[in-house]
DNA sequence: AAGCATAGTCATCGATGTTGAATTTCTCGG
DNA sequence: CCGAGAAATTCAACATCGATGACTATGCTT
C-alpha cells in the first residue's frame, strides 16, 4: 500500500526534464482571450488547455489580470503604427495611419487580440493602461511627437480618442452602417479626420 | 414546539402592508452600478442594501443583467440631446451638441450613470445595447435627420463614435492632458469635429 | 370564503479567483 | 558528489458569486 502505488499516483511535485509549462500557459490564455475575452476566459480552462494545476497559473502570474497582462503586453499590434511618421510626408499620414490602423483591426492575427483589449479594458486593469498608453506613450504621442507637430499631446490623445472610438463601433459593437462598409470607404471617411487633428487647425473660427 | 415559535420565526411569505420593495430594489442598484461599476456590483449587496433576499432581486429582474436594464433603461440622460436640433441654427449644432454632450458627462447626477453604461458594455449586453443606441435610433440618428442631412445613418454613427471615443478617454480612462483641459477649452476643440460629421463634406478631396 | 397571482425566504448548486501547505525536481556551492 | 535552497507542481480548501427550486405568507378577485 506504500511503494507500489507511489509509481502510479501523481500527488504533486515538479516534473522531471525541461519546462515549458510556463510558455504553453501564456499561449493557451492569449488564445482564450482573444477568442472568449476577459470574462469568458476562466483561469481553470487556460489551466487545462495548458495540461496544468489552475494553481500555477496564479503561482506564475499571480492574478487573472496578471495573466491577462503579461499575454497580451509584450509586442502590441499598434506599436507598428509608430513607424508610419518617418515613411511619407505628414500631409496624408491621415489617411495612412487610418488606414493601417483598420487593416491590423482586420488581420486575423492581430485583430482578435486588439478586440481582446478593449473587451477586457473595463474589467483589468492592465488593459485599460494598454488603450491609455496607445493613446499616449507608445502609440499616438511619439507619432505627433515625429512631424513636430504643436500641441503634441493633446493631439495625440484626441486621434488616440476618435480611432478608439471608431474601432469600438465597427468592430466591437458592429454598428451599422460603419460596420458594413468595406475598408477603403471607412479608410476615406475616417482620414480627413485624423489629419485634421494631426496637423490642422484645432480650434477654427 | 410549533405555535408560539411561528411567531417568532420570519421563515419565508409575503411581508404584510403596501409594498415598495421592487423600487427599493432598483434606487439600491442604481446607486452601485454608478459607484462601483458592473462588475464589483454584487446581487447580494443590492439586496442588501434594499433589505431584502438576494433571490427576489432574480424574481423580479430575472438575471443580473436584466437587473442592470431595468435600473438604466429608462429615461437615459443623453436622449434630452435629441431636442437641439430643434433650437438652434443647424451650421452650429456641432458646438451646442458638444457642450452639452460634456455638460452631461460632468452632471453630478447623469454622469455616474453614463459612466456606468459604458464601463459595463463589456460585461452586460444590454449596456452595449445602450451604447449601440446613442449611436444610431435614440439620439445621434434623429440628430442628423432632424437637420435634414444626407447619408444620416453614417453621419450618426461616425459622431458617436467620436462622442464615444473622447468621452472614454476624458472621462473613464482620464487620459491627460484631454482629462485636465476645462470644459470650454475640450468643448471647443470637439466641436469642430462634430460639425464636420453632422453637415461637412464626408470624404473632401 | 375560495383560489390564484404576487411577494418573500431558505437552502443549495456549480463555478470562479485565490491561498496555503505539501511534494518533487532542478541547480549550484562546497 | 552531495546537500541545501530555489523553483515547479499539485491538492485541498475558502469565500463569494449568479442562479434555481421548493416552500410559505399575503393580497386581490370573484
Amino acid at each position: 500500500m506504500t511503494m507500489l502505488e507511489r509509481v502510479t499516483t501523481r500527488p504533486g511535485g515538479r516534473r522531471p526534464g525541461a519546462t515549458r509549462t510556463r510558455v504553453d500557459i501564456l499561449a493557451a490564455a492569449q488564445q482564450s482571450f482573444a477568442e472568449h475575452g476577459y470574462v469568458l476566459t476562466t483561469i481553470r480552462g487556460v489551466a487545462r488547455a495548458a495540461g496544468v494545476d489552475p494553481a500555477l497559473v496564479l503561482q506564475f502570474f499571480g492574478s487573472k489580470d496578471g495573466l491577462f497582462d503579461a499575454a497580451l503586453r509584450d509586442d502590441p499590434p499598434v506599436r507598428s503604427l509608430v513607424s508610419l511618421a518617418g515613411e511619407g510626408d505628414p500631409s496624408d499620414l491621415g489617411a495612412r495611419l487610418a488606414a493601417r490602423y483598420l487593416e491590423l483591426w482586420e488581420d486575423p492575427h492581430t485583430g482578435p487580440r486588439m478586440l481582446a483589449v478593449i473587451r477586457a479594458a473595463a474589467a483589468a486593469p492592465s488593459a485599460s493602461a494598454m488603450v491609455t498608453a496607445f493613446m499616449t506613450d507608445a502609440v499616438m504621442l511619439p507619432l505627433a511627437r515625429a512631424i513636430g507637430a504643436d500641441q503634441a499631446e493633446l493631439r495625440a490623445t484626441l486621434t488616440g480618442a476618435y480611432l478608439f472610438g471608431v474601432a469600438t463601433a465597427r468592430y466591437v459593437l458592429r454598428v451599422e452602417p460603419l460596420a458594413v462598409l468595406d475598408r477603403q470607404a471607412a479608410v476615406a471617411y475616417v482620414a480627413p479626420v485624423v489629419q485634421h487633428h494631426l496637423t490642422g487647425d484645432l480650434t477654427p473660427p
